[in-house]
RNA sequence: CGGGGCGUGGUGUAACGGUAGCACGAGCGCUUUGGGAGCGUUUAGCCCGAGUUCGAUUCUCGGCGCCCCGACCA
């Protein structure tokens, strides 16, 4: 490609809004620019990197046995209905009517579009498993885009769905698919790691997201040294140890309170005792039911909303309750008790049994009740884990620390159970010719996002530095045609040379200084600069230098062609 | 959806209640040619609407759009 014809400049200036590294660099770069928040153009530059990825995740989706097709992007709506996700994911779910008043949605995610498919077929025993997939625009209406590519409305995943007479046939292609996610993201030159992860609006029992370690991204999740468990904030598990297990149990008493103690912070003081020894109540309200709940916890600890979602079945549901929500139940911000309220639902975090004689709980204007003990002087119906996981707090068994990291979520696999094939009446005929619900999962890979993964981890101060696998061009030919226009000619030949060879060259034959090219070649990021010039012609060489590297050498053409094909053939896999 | 910030040529920015300036880019000419060259020249802009005003890009209100934080989030 001459770099005179391509669509698509690069940028010297950029705006200062742009925080995201990936973000800036595919823009200034020429690889994407935006059209409205979170919807972008593809450039040539950034749809050939797109297609890469692609390629290698369809290569190993295919190996894997898995069959590409397609669905319509345009889902009748009815169906979302009938799982009821037009409720559970209708913030960020997009609809139109035709001309007709026909109702879609526009495909966020195709689970009821491919159980339609499937069920459409009288399915045997004998036709399963299976596993399909598509490559297709998904549609978000999200609350908020950010980070160029890292959070987008409209982008393409790869999406798949497996289908499974029985549980222990599907735990096979979990598996499966979890090594081959890790292949791909191998391939695309990043370590991910399989995060235990919570399944939220899609359904199912269990999920792990496959995360890139990077601080551009929105997951937090928890490592354990030996990096055996692996989980997202939203389930880690983690020990909470006896705080006090010296003590003695007291009597409960109701005593006097200073009037100045009004905080936690204040009480801290007052008392001398840390954190962990007080009661600390957060209230929250479910926006569809109207209940109000108060989760009740060691006062060092912070409550997890979706676990607490999680243990009441209350997913996506909870925002936190108001002023007017606590005066609906008889109290305000800053008195509310571990017991007693009435018209509202108490959960407790396991780490009130963590601790002998709490303080608090009473929290009226001039008393507070010390030596509370949990069990004895109160007990919720409902203690569970609803607690946030810290970093460098111990494993559930004690063992070992926890890490906590941040990272982009790059992909996910999800067990679906039979969560939509009983919601769709989607069945098989099992061997006994009697109908049964299959057992599914689903499979996602996020591919704009993925363009920006890879931006994020390979990059210096001056551009991006793609793998060879990745790149828009293996080779960036620069020609330095001289004061006289002397090596045009050998330039243009050996662009040709190139070429014949199948090498994917991107050559700048620009009529522009050296050091503008040299700049552009930086930030584009191709694997390979070759840079012809008199001086190379004199020497009867070509300088050969690695995007990765600092130092570029001069070698003859014949080293050059063995030195990338040998690079080139390695990453054909 | 809450809080904050911002909308000026293609890009990045400045100033101003009265003629909108600079840089990059793009075009042309000459010079230059190994790390974002020089001179000259041309090109191109005040988000939309209402109000205040003799006059609004500027002030006020509303809308739309964008960025950041939070909430939210396969």
């Amino acid at each position: 490609m001459r770099q005179s014809k391509l669509f698509g400049k690069t940028s010297k200036t950029i705006s200062k809004e742009l925080k995201a590294i990936s973000h800036k660099y595919l823009y200034q770069g020429g690889f994407i620019r935006e059209s409205t928040a979170g919807r972008y153009y593809f450039l040539p530059l950034g749809i050939k990197v797109r297609d890469n990825i692609a390629k290698i995740i369809e290569e190993e989706m295919n190996k894997a046995g898995a069959q590409k097709m397609i669905t319509p992007t345009l889902h009748p709506l009815e169906l979302w209905k009938e799982t009821n996700r037009t409720d559970t994911a209708g913030f960020e779910l997009m609809t139109l009517e035709d001309r007709r008043g026909s109702s879609f949605a526009l495909g966020g995610t195709a689970e009821e579009m491919i159980v339609d498919l499937v069920r459409g077929y009288n399915i045997s025993y004998k036709d399963l498993p299976f596993h399909i997939y598509q490559f297709s625009s998904k549609f978000r209406d999200e609350l908020r885009a950010r980070g160029g590519l890292l959070r987008v409305r409209e982008f393409v995943m790869k999406d798949g769905y497996s289908f499974h007479a029985s549980e222990e046939c599907f735990k096979k292609e979990y598996q499966t698919m979890w090594d081959t996610y890790t292949r791909i993201f191998e391939r695309l030159g990043m370590k991910s790691y399989a995060v235990e992860a919570d399944n939220g609006y899609i359904g199912g029992d269990y999920c792990h997201e496959f995360v890139v370690e990077s601080d551009a991204g929105e997951s937090v999740f928890f490592v354990s040294e030996d990096e055996k468990y692996v989980a997202h904030e939203d389930v880690a598990k983690f020990k909470r140890g006896e705080i006090n297990p010296e003590d003695k149990i007291l009597d409960f008493e109701i005593i006097e309170q200073p009037e100045w103690v009004k905080t936690m912070e204040d009480a801290q003081k007052h008392y001398n005792l840390p954190a962990a020894r007080f009661l600390k109540n957060v209230v929250y309200k479910n926006r569809i039911t109207e209940d109000i709940i108060i989760a009740t916890i060691r006062g060092d600890l912070e409550i997890n909303k979706t676990k607490l979602e999680q243990v009441l079945d209350m997913v996506g549901a909870l925002e936190d309750a108001k002023e007017k929500d606590l005066a609906s139940i008889g109290t305000k911000t800053g008195y509310v008790h571990s017991w007693g309220h009435k018209n509202c639902l108490y959960v407790g975090d396991l780490s009130l049994r963590t601790v002998k004689n709490f303080i608090g709980g009473q929290k009226e204007e001039k008393t507070d009740s010390i030596n509370v003990n949990y069990g004895r002087d109160f007990e919720h119906k409902i203690t569970a884990d609803i607690a946030m996981a810290k970093n460098g707090f111990s494993t559930e068994d004690g063992k070992q620390k926890l890490q906590e990291k941040k990272g982009i979520e790059v992909g996910n696999i999800f067990q679906l159970g039979k969560h939509y094939s009983s919601k769709m009446k989607a069945t098989f005929v099992n061997a006994n010719g009697e109908n049964q619900e299959y057992y599914m999962g689903c499979y996602g890979i996020g591919l704009d996002r993925n363009v920006a993964t890879v931006v994020e981890k390979h990059h210096d101060e001056k551009g991006i530095i793609w793998p060879p696998q990745l790149a828009p061009y293996q080779v960036h030919l620069i020609g330095i045609p001289g004061k006289d226009g002397s090596a045009q000619k050998e330039i243009d030949e050996f662009y040709q040379e190139l070429q014949k060879k199948g090498i994917e060259v991107l050559y700048d034959d620009r009529d522009i200084n050296p050091g503008g090219k040299f700049a552009d070649a930086d930030l584009i990021g191709c694997p390979f600069r070759v840079v012809i010039s008199p001086k190379t012609i004199e020497q009867g060489k070509v300088e050969f230098k690695e995007r990765s590297l600092n130092e570029s050498k001069m070698i003859d053409k014949e080293s050059l062609f063995e030195v990338l094909s040998k690079y080139i053939n390695k990453n054909e896999f």
